[in-house]
Order: structure tokens, then C-alpha cells, then sequence
DNA sequence: ATGTTAATGCAACTAAGTTGCATTTGTCAA
DNA sequence: TTGACAAATGCAACTTAGTTGCATTAACAT
């Protein structure tokens, strides 16, 4: 999978039709770097006053998924969330209270040794893992 | 919070109302080891036979974990599952195939190390985190 | 310019969880 | 042991997130 600069140039080299529907959702991923869910994506682009049915936007996720061109991500709720697969992979810091979500870098190297010996023992694929911290940010801890 | 031996004696404990269905949920969790949904769990008292309305069942898991007997797991899907609080913290294996889950012990050392310098990075208050691994158990690895 | 096939919109559906409200029931004090 | 009363329950209706079938529309290769 070669990283592309833009999901939109990746539609483009796949093949993929252009539609409307597809340049919002593209452009919607490539002009953030926050891990959106699709009740959200629908806000944003009726908030821009472009309108796609919810069908079509929770179909092109799963294509742009199976593209390559994102990656779900859970972060606990009961909402899916996607994000650029560009990104190098990351981890998320959630608030419970505002749901604010912050990426974090981290040294996984003691993580994915983890993840070899967990995979040999139990005898699994392991094909990915996901680390989340919860709590609460700065301006939530102050107000309770 | 002191662990107690089992989620009925921790309710006596704590002096909240012992009802049918508080006895039922609670044994429930006490039989098992397993993270459980709360549709697992509705099927699960209905097969024995004990009839708990699900509002019922929602209400006592968020009492459980608000005296933290039970805590609170995302593992993908939009289920939320539940585990004892008394078992050890740990992580999960989960089949993408199968939805088998397998409970995984790891040396946390160095995830907790990084939890507190993100916190301080972060100006965050970390609760907790999730940890879990994905991928596929031998049987589908197998059957694919 | 057009035919083919993929993509879309719509309505109806499912699954998981929530809320308001009337009724029932544990528990404590008398 | 028996009430009183707050707490817990059940029920129906609702919300949220996502899915499915099907008829219509539109992208794009030719």
C-alpha cells in the first residue's frame, strides 16, 4: 500500500469513481488529522451544506477502509471512528467528560515485542493492537 | 475500593438493596471470568430462566460499576462488555473472526511509565487505558 | 453521445441503549 | 410484624448508530 499524499489523489490512481459524495468524504479526511465518526462526518458536511445521505457516507468509509485510505480505530462508545492511514500509526488520549481526543506519539518497540511473544503463546495473528489512555484533560479535571 | 471476594458480598457490604435481579446480575459475574455484554447477559438470564427487563439489567451494570464491582471494556463493535473489577487488570486477545476472547497477562511496566509522562505531556488526568490485541485465533487462521 | 456498471437515495429495519412514569418491593424504625 | 417510603423495577416509547433491498441516477470508457 503506497502511502498517498491526499485520499483524493488515491481515488484517483484506484480508479475509484469521483463522485460528490466521495471528493466530500476525501476532502473531509485530508483537511483534518482527528479521528472522525460518521454522526460526525454527516455535521460537518450538512454544516458545509453539502448533502449525502448517511447510506452512502457509512458505504464510502467501508470502501476508502478497503482501499487503504483509512483505518477504524475504537475508542471506547458506541461510535466507530476512522482516521488517514497516512498517519503513522498512533495513540489516542481520550476525556471522559468532553471527549476531546488528543494524538500521542509513543515508543511501541516494547509494545510490539509484547505483541510477538502474546501472538506465539496463544497462538494467534495478531494483525493489530489498540492502546487508548482515558481521564480527563486540564480544563474538565479543574471543573468538578 | 476493597476487593471483595464475590459482587453479592460486596453488595451486602455496601448495603445496597439485595433484589432478584441484582442477585441474578451479580452471579452472573461471579460465575464467570469472561467480559460480558449486556445482551450476553439478558440471554444469559433468560436461558436459566430468570426474567430481568434490560433497562433493569443497564441500570444495575452502571450501580456495579459505580461501586466498582464491574468495570468497563471497549473491545470493538458497539457492544460495551464488562468484566470484575477483582480480577487482576488485563488485557484481551480478540478473533476478528470468531469474536473468541482470551485474556492476556503482560508485563505493564513500561505502558505504565508512558502513562504517566503522556499525562504530564499532556496536561491530563489518565483514569485508565485499554489495551487489547486483535487479529485471528488458530481455527480461523486455519479455515481462511 | 451512449451503454454499462457502480454509486446513490430513500424507506424501512435492526441492535444497543436511554428515558419517563406508574407500580412494586426491600429495608428500617416503630 | 408491620407499615412507610425511598429505591428498584417493568413497560412503552424513544434515540442513536448502523444496515439492507430496491429503484433511480450518474461516472466514465468507448
Amino acid at each position: 500500500m503506497i502511502k498517498q499524499e491526499t485520499i483524493i489523489s488515491l481515488l484517483k490512481d484506484q480508479k475509484v469513481r469521483l463522485t460528490p459524495a466521495r471528493r466530500a468524504l476525501a476532502h473531509v479526511f485530508d483537511s483534518t488529522a482527528k479521528p472522525l465518526s460518521a454522526p460526525e462526518i454527516l455535521a460537518l458536511m450538512e454544516k458545509r451544506g453539502v448533502m449525502v445521505n448517511k447510506t452512502t457516507v457509512y458505504r464510502d468509509l467501508d470502501r476508502l477502509e478497503a482501499l487503504g485510505a483509512i483505518r477504524p480505530i475504537s475508542l471506547g462508545g458506541r461510535r466507530e471512528y476512522y482516521e488517514r492511514v497516512a498517519l503513522a500509526h498512533h495513540h489516542h488520549l481520550v476525556c471522559l467528560e468532553c471527549e476531546r481526543i488528543e494524538d500521542i506519539d509513543l515508543d511501541e518497540r516494547e509494545i510490539l515485542r509484547q505483541e510477538r511473544s502474546i501472538g506465539r503463546a496463544h497462538r494467534f495473528t495478531i494483525l493489530r493492537h489498540s492502546l487508548e489512555f482515558f481521564g480527563l484533560c486540564q480544563t474538565c479535571a479543574y471543573s468538578m
